[in-house]
DNA sequence: GCCTGAACCTGACAAAAGTCATCTTTTTGC
DNA sequence: GCAAAAAGATGACTTTTGTCAGGTTCAGGC
């Protein structure tokens, strides 16, 4: 489990468009950039642990990470799924407090680090992008709010069918009428997503696809039919 | 409900300590003070609406608001409670979208508002004040954390305890060997802050009355055994 | 290619929690 | 101070979902 470094120039990142990075100075990019270690990652290593104080930002360039919390019982809930262009472990970074959570990789990924330092000063030194930061971090938090109220009041089956949906716009690959999933889950991580057991997802996964809304394909998942997924993730059918 | 305007200034306000506002220059302070506008709101009057746009931010001078979403049947699920101090509206605001939730007044209070154009400007000025509001925001955002992966895996009798504790450690009046929740909630706003039934709640605080963790004093609820309601709120008594 | 463990699946069952109906108590508006 | 409405309480019942136990299939390491 050897750490492999790499390294890509900030500049000529191909993630950089999708990236909170997107708008900063050449001066401030490289400043980033000369201060930055990018190590590669293997499918089920972990980048940081709830508990432990982070001393920089991670940046997603390649792969998918999950963010989770472990319950008592060890049952994981995941918070976040990180791709390529993503900031990872920003909050507990900026709230000045240990991580809440753990990252694992999910698939094999290509991971910038980059030293506290560095990114605080680019932070403070310029405000255009310190308000793109707290813009991002709010809208995130809007996220949140709607899978709180989603979590209290929404059944099993309406999670798994609205968190399909989700999963489809951020990670879908659109095909003629569908769209595969471009995600390895298991059915473990669908139900810590979800929020429940994973005898239910699978229960409910074959319901969805005998009702021809999704199919398997390998390890992922494609949404055949989003519109009656849709009706099944609101509540009531009218 | 005509509104009726009061006016403090900021900087004589008894909550300015506990507020983000502390530690802004005397010049930024007066500002503030200068542009905003405040009004008295009775209990059940509205602050914003949840799809409404934001036009500044509110700061809570007195009273309990909570901030809500509706679900398609109605459910109100409370994202939060607000007290004296605390700033309301600004997730909206700094994320550039609409209300996604809903603010009423649950007691009697007196709220400041502070056109966004002021507020942004002080913030825009003060990589301090900015950084304090980051930091706060990202603070926030690790409870929303927990608050989700206990929604998904905790029972219900686990968060209503998780809850109470949670209330009297935010809101508690401390007695000897007992604290009053200084919070008129209705069973049914209780229920909306658990993400249960009203029924439900009812039932397990009339539990938790019967095995003495907690005593009723009008609209208010008494903890007065913390460490077994503590007991309550983990998972499996070891 | 085979072995081993992990992932996936299915059924039976129990527990938790929601719903509905009804009743009592408290609050509020006039 | 009274009537109406809202809040609180309780019981009966149903549904949902979790748990446990037993299978099968799949994938990776040797």
């Amino acid at each position: 489990m050897a750490k492999v470094e790499f390294n890509i120039a900030c500049s000529l990142c191909e993630h950089l468009k999708d990236s909170l990075f997107n708008g900063l100075s050449p001066e401030d990019l490289s400043r980033i950039n000369n201060h930055k270690t990018c190590v590669q990652y293997k499918k089920g290593q972990n980048i940081f642990y709830e508990g432990t104080r982070p001393t920089g930002l991670y940046c997603m360039n390649a792969g998918k990470v999950k963010v989770y919390k472990n319950n008592v019982q060890g049952k994981e809930f995941i918070i976040y799924i990180a791709k390529p262009g993503d900031f990872l472990g920003y909050r507990a970074l900026l709230s000045e407090e240990f991580y809440q959570a753990t990252a694992t990789v999910l698939e094999d990924a290509k991971i910038c680090f980059i030293p506290k330092e560095n990114f605080f000063e680019v932070l403070q030194k310029n405000p255009a992008f310190m308000k793109r930061v707290v813009k991002a971090v709010c809208h995130e938090m809007g996220i949140m709010e709607d899978k709180l109220a989603e979590l209290a009041h929404k059944s099993v089956r309406e999670r798994l069918a609205a968190n399909l949906l989700m999963l489809k716009e951020t990670y879908g690959m659109e095909g003629e009428g569908s769209s595969l999933i471009d995600l390895a889950l298991s059915r473990e991580d669908l139900a810590s997503i979800v929020g429940t057991a994973t005898e239910t997802v699978i229960r409910l996964l074959s319901d969805f696809k005998s009702d021809g809304l999704i199919a398997f394909e390998g390890k992922k998942i494609r949404v055949l039919d989003a519109k009656k997924l849709a009706r099944q993730a609101d509540l009531i059918v009218a």
